[in-house]
DNA sequence: ACGAATCGGGAAAGCGCATTCCCTCTGTTT
DNA sequence: AAACAGAGGGAATGCGCTTTCCCGATTCGT
């Protein structure tokens, strides 16, 4: 990648590249008309490019912004990144990407890399976990966090905080009421339903998972209703999908057993499970919600034309990208340090057919 | 931004900055075991990460990878992106991400943004067209791509290539099949149906859009067929979304004349719209495939529990972004140029419930 | 055993730009 | 009219790293 220089802009110009580096970006000082004009002709003519790292070195400042995320193409994921690029061109900033499929370790690696690139802030958009398997990964990705932060830079982490890293200057989280929304979700799902509820949670230890379980039981004990039986899966929708077709056989013995059995009705933690729980359950030729019903999490866009239609809790996604990523700007100077960052994250219970008790 | 230096950590070691250069990234020079292991442990406890800026400025190379989509939340772009991020893991390179709403201007924007960073290679994943009020900024974006290839950059545009883009050393275009595999799936459904056929297509001018209209449209000729009348919209769902609308009353008009009127084959030319469409079709109080057939192209993974599942064309989504990224790799020295860029992608036809003639 | 080839290390010159400091030239003040 | 500010331009330095180039110390060949 060879191009050309300022120094060549500047020679054509017949200026020296000091002058020419303040008409090409706009410097304090402001050189006179008629050279600031032959000098962006000479850029012109030459195509000039300024070199970005040049700059970024000069300036110690790289104008990148570092997104991790599990998997680019899951759609949740998906969601939040077109909020934070959103962001990103607000700030003329452009956005780094790194996909990590969700272990620590290799968040940490990707949080390495952004330091190396010296990206001024960082959104970490993956989930946090507590298993012990990760226990090691987690601190790492703390001690490197905590480096990254202590030479300026800003890391802002969606939903939970990294577990172990100490409170930083330009450390945020955009806290995500899992907990609440869910147990919200439970009540109103509560209301119509006599039946046993079931949870298709993902692994054990993975906060968002077990925020939304926690929470969904809570509500139902605030509905007066028993506890729900919990089931763990992949946070995905393959996890979903061997759910179902556990449930699916439970379901079909025990409406053999017993034709006028209660229905169940199941929350999956998030839609991408829910999908593929239905499916489970209509490979097994059972239907929704004639035979059971079913919630989600997260309102996925992509899957809002599904049938029946998903309830589910709406997670304004593309805000979370875009709040993640403002609250990693520096503050204008007077600002209270916390004053902006806790514009609150807020869902919205969405019950739809797939929990339509009428069709009992 | 600041961290500790190579400088820092070589005085740390007792050791000239070059050496320390040396032991800490694998030069062609080895330096020797004791003093290795001095560099290597003044580095880690002064936790030295090495600044990519400054690394890029003199080996002139970045190690990024500039990905450009219109929408990084549409799942076609996102199982794309997903391809990319993995092929360039396996060079052990970033990604950029740069989206654009898929008009050419952003997309020189965008183009330029990478060429400043200095971006080894880019990857344009978006679809091209050739749009009267596009011209311009077609020729900007194509002047701009030359000028990078120039300078030694790579790019790989997928589907169609860049209009007035000369071929250049460094530019490939990874093509797709879109109009034989429309034709395959046109004479597939041909085969067992008897009545019309209509296409919802994108705008005018849209490449990919056109070639699987006109790939359709010669499918239907080849198994003697009469052609489709081709409705055009918006190249997403609310696209096919209103379509759908327009079909709907025109099946429901037909209907009512004739209660026996023959059935109407809608191929929308992606999966978004055709499930717009199929929304669209089902808010009107009309079956599919009862009151009429539907098909996509794509086989979104995301939309592959979608009910009735959507007959389609298989595009290895992922591949297509790992090929694009391997394409712009340099090919080793003895290797010829156009040996492995043409690795062919293909498509699979793939009828399901939502195009079942039986059904009639 | 002596010059030649090599090995391991350091000094220094950039890479392309921003920026500080200095200088000259103008326009202004008393 | 002398002194002085200030504007506008250039020389030079440094950002952090890689990479020649150079040099003393080994090892090798015959």
């Amino acid at each position: 990648m060879a191009a050309s220089t300022l120094t060549e802009v500047a020679r054509l110009a017949g200026v020296s590249p000091a002058t020419a580096s303040r008409v090409l970006n706009g410097s304090a000082r402001t050189p006179g008309k008629d050279i600031a004009e032959r000098v962006r002709q000479a850029a012109d003519s030459l195509g000039y490019i300024p070199n970005a790292q040049a700059q970024g070195l000069a300036k110690s400042s790289s104008g990148l912004i570092g997104l991790i995320v599990h998997d680019i193409a899951d759609p949740y994921f998906a969601a939040i990144a077109r909020g934070v690029q959103d962001a990103a061109r607000e700030q003329r900033k452009m956005v780094l990407l790194a996909t990590t499929g969700g272990g620590p370790a290799e968040e940490k690696e990707a949080v390495a890399a952004f330091a190396a690139r010296r990206a001024d802030s960082i959104v970490i958009a993956g989930s946090r976990s507590c298993r012990a398997e990760d226990q090691e990964g987690n601190a790492q990705l703390a001690a490197e966090l905590d480096r990254y932060c202590r030479n300026g830079g800003r890391v802002a982490v969606v939903g939970h905080p990294v577990v172990g890293a100490t409170a930083l200057e330009g450390y945020h989280v955009v806290e995500v009421p899992n907990q609440e929304l869910a147990g919200r979700l439970a009540t109103e799902l509560a209301a119509g339903w006599d039946g046993d509820f079931v949870i298709i949670g993902g692994p054990d230890g993975l906060y968002t998972s077990d925020d939304r379980v926690r929470g969904f039981q809570e509500g139902l004990a605030r509905a007066g209703h028993r506890p729900a039986e919990v089931l763990r899966s992949a946070f995905n929708r393959s996890g979903g999908y061997e759910a179902g077709l556990q449930l699916a056989a439970r379901i079909k013995a025990a409406s053999a057993g017993n034709p006028a059995a209660p229905k169940l009705c199941i929350f999956a933690v998030n839609d991408v499970m829910a999908i593929g729980a239905a499916a489970a359950l209509r490979s097994e030729g059972l239907r929704i919600p004639r035979d059971a019903s079913i919630a989600g999490f997260d309102d996925i866009e992509t899957l809002r034309d599904f049938r029946p239609a998903l309830s589910t809790v709406r997670l304004p996604l593309e805000d979370i990208g875009r709040l993640a990523t403002r609250a990693t700007r520096p503050r204008p100077a007077g600002q209270d340090q916390e004053a902006a960052s806790d514009e609150a994250v807020t869902g919205e219970v969405t019950l739809r057919r797939s929990t339509e008790a009428a069709a009992v």
